[in-house]
DNA sequence: TTGAAAGCGATACCAT
DNA sequence: ATGGTATCGCTTTCAA
């Protein structure tokens, strides 16, 4: 068994309150006393036990206020039930999750959403956030009020947040260029799709992408990239006038939503097979198109994990003090194909 | 906060004691009064607090016996850490991980750990077992004498051991048939080379993969697999003599260990670059590789989640009775380029 | 500055 | 068949 506060408290001929206030610092104690305990405590390897302490806190629970947004979209249910699946296990410890959501993506919503949780007391927050000035002056607050914030899915440089959760979109996008380039013989025409000119994760997809085919497969020419709105329609009408335009277009690559519209695109002009796509999120209507031939390969970004991590890392650095061992936790790059979805 | 006993006790007028009775099918109590407390509890959606469980069962540890094989591989000292991390989290609930390990894989060896183990009084099994009709009748024997077993990275089938953890090893060949099929312009010649012939995983990424791509991409031609004994020398000979009688090779799929070898004789013929590579585990020797090109994708088979899942598979089942959802926890298929690893 | 004790939720044993 | 109580490891008051 592993050794415990009353272990060191015999130990150091101390009550176990003086040992837990040497250990956690809490002051009302003999420095030397508590030099002491510690010494003989960290000998001991002493490891604080998790179900004991959670039950200890019972009486005043933490808790994680989390703002997710753009709630109806596939992929953030993906990420909602990951919420969930942290929420159902921290709830264990004595913790408790204040959801807050929104359809598509307001600042000012989010700004009173964070007034309303701080009211009802959190003592963290996660939140997928707008990217706006505000909001980084806000976060700065939070943090410098003892409250830690950490970002998912979406950042917000230069903040104090504890750390990001979400994909590193530059270098996904560098790791498509390579897959891409590799099942078109690293020779052809591509047209690159992004969303909306704000969105940073889409921004940094087709950057990565760009530049990486530029640097290390020069061979494969690139189309200016094109804004789609992560509209279907957009899409279809965008994939149907580069073909008619460029007959000899060899792939494309979908950073942002509409996926669908290219399928269809290619589909009306009979391309399907020979023009390659490679899209994001293992969404449903991707995971359809991709089983039946219409998309070569996915790139997921772990939805589940972008909902269930922020809560964790919250709940261990309230719970144990516990630090992230890097301000950013970076979700799998996964390379999805029929076969291992 | 959740329902506890204490709340159920005093809704139902009756004592915690009865309530955990009623509960948990202890007997030595009214069958009505029982059924009354199950059905409030029913419907306050009663869940028993993780916490408060794991404290109370502090006297009475649950005591998890772990038996690997091979410690001697990189593949295994990443599947070690997996171990060593499920047992560090379920230590915080009073349970205890008797790990036993072995150099290279001995069936003798196997079952005295066992008796071992079971003489310690382990509560749960996780084994890597060898492949043997002694085996199976043994793990029978375990799980009928209500010591419940998880296999792991090695199945045994037609046993009532509670899952498996580990690849679909057939599928994954046929995830690799398909990226490969893409990466060679679906078609080419190719080399698949297996490692030993008793080897059940081996056999299987071979099957899939040769099946895979007879039935989906049959303009690319298979030459017979051969077997390497996972041995890099052995795998260096076969490639360079495989690359002297056939100079139109395209690509070699190696299903099994000895894949620097592999890589060795492709840049001692100078055909690093022009004949793809596609090997198995993401191991220091095959990083490398990938990270300077002479291997093209690795596809991992996630070694830790293969020792921490099983411990934690029959943590949850002792401890709070909660059934695997499937047989078959398969680790993800995970596709890895330079950029994603 | 320190000790003693109550309590968190569940289990198990001893009384009744 | 049921109730009462000690206990697990830790936090947090309240006394001293």
């Amino acid at each position: 068994m592993a050794v415990t506060l009353k272990q060191i408290a015999e130990l150091a001929g101390v009550s176990r309150g003086t040992v837990d206030r040497a250990l956690y610092n809490r002051g009302r104690i003999n420095p030397e006393v508590a030099e002491r305990i510690r010494s003989i405590a960290k000998e001991l390897g002493y490891q604080p036990n998790r179900a004991g302490k959670a039950l200890a806190m019972a009486k005043h629970p933490i808790k994680i206020g989390v703002i997710a947004q753009a709630t109806e979209t596939p992929f953030m249910h993906l990420l909602q039930a990951g919420i969930e699946d942290a929420r159902k296990e921290v709830s264990n410890f004595g913790a408790e999750v204040l959801m807050r959501s929104m359809i598509g993506l307001d600042i000012d919503l989010q700004l009173k959403l964070i007034d309303e949780l701080v009211e009802e007391g959190i003592n963290g927050l996660a939140i997928a956030p707008a990217d706006d000035v505000r909001m980084r002056n806000r976060i700065n607050e939070l943090v410098d009020s003892g409250i830690p914030v950490v970002t998912f899915n979406a950042d917000i440089d230069d903040t104090r947040r504890l750390c990001f959760v979400g994909q590193n979109s530059e270098l996904a996008g560098r790791a498509c260029a390579a897959l891409l380039s590799a099942i078109i013989g690293n020779k052809g025409l591509v047209l690159p799709i992004s969303g909306h000119q704000y969105n940073h994760s889409h921004t940094l997809r087709i950057k990565g992408f760009c530049s990486e085919m530029e640097n290390c497969f020069p061979e494969v020419k690139l189309l200016p990239s094109v804004f789609c709105q992560d509209d279907d329609t957009l899409t279809q009408q965008l994939t149907e006038q580069t073909l008619r335009d460029h007959p000899d277009l060899t792939a494309i690559y979908v950073a942002a939503g509409g996926q669908s519209g290219v399928c269809r695109g290619l589909a009306r002009l009979g391309c399907t097979g020979s023009v390659r796509v490679i899209c994001y999120d293992l969404i449903p209507n991707n995971i359809k198109n991709l089983l039946n031939s219409r998309i070569d390969f996915l790139i997921d970004q772990d939805a589940h994990t972008q909902g269930y991590q922020p809560i964790m890392i919250l709940f261990d650095y309230l719970f144990a003090g516990t630090k992230p061992e890097s301000k950013y936790f970076y979700t799998d790059i996964a390379i999805k194909n029929k076969y291992n979805i």
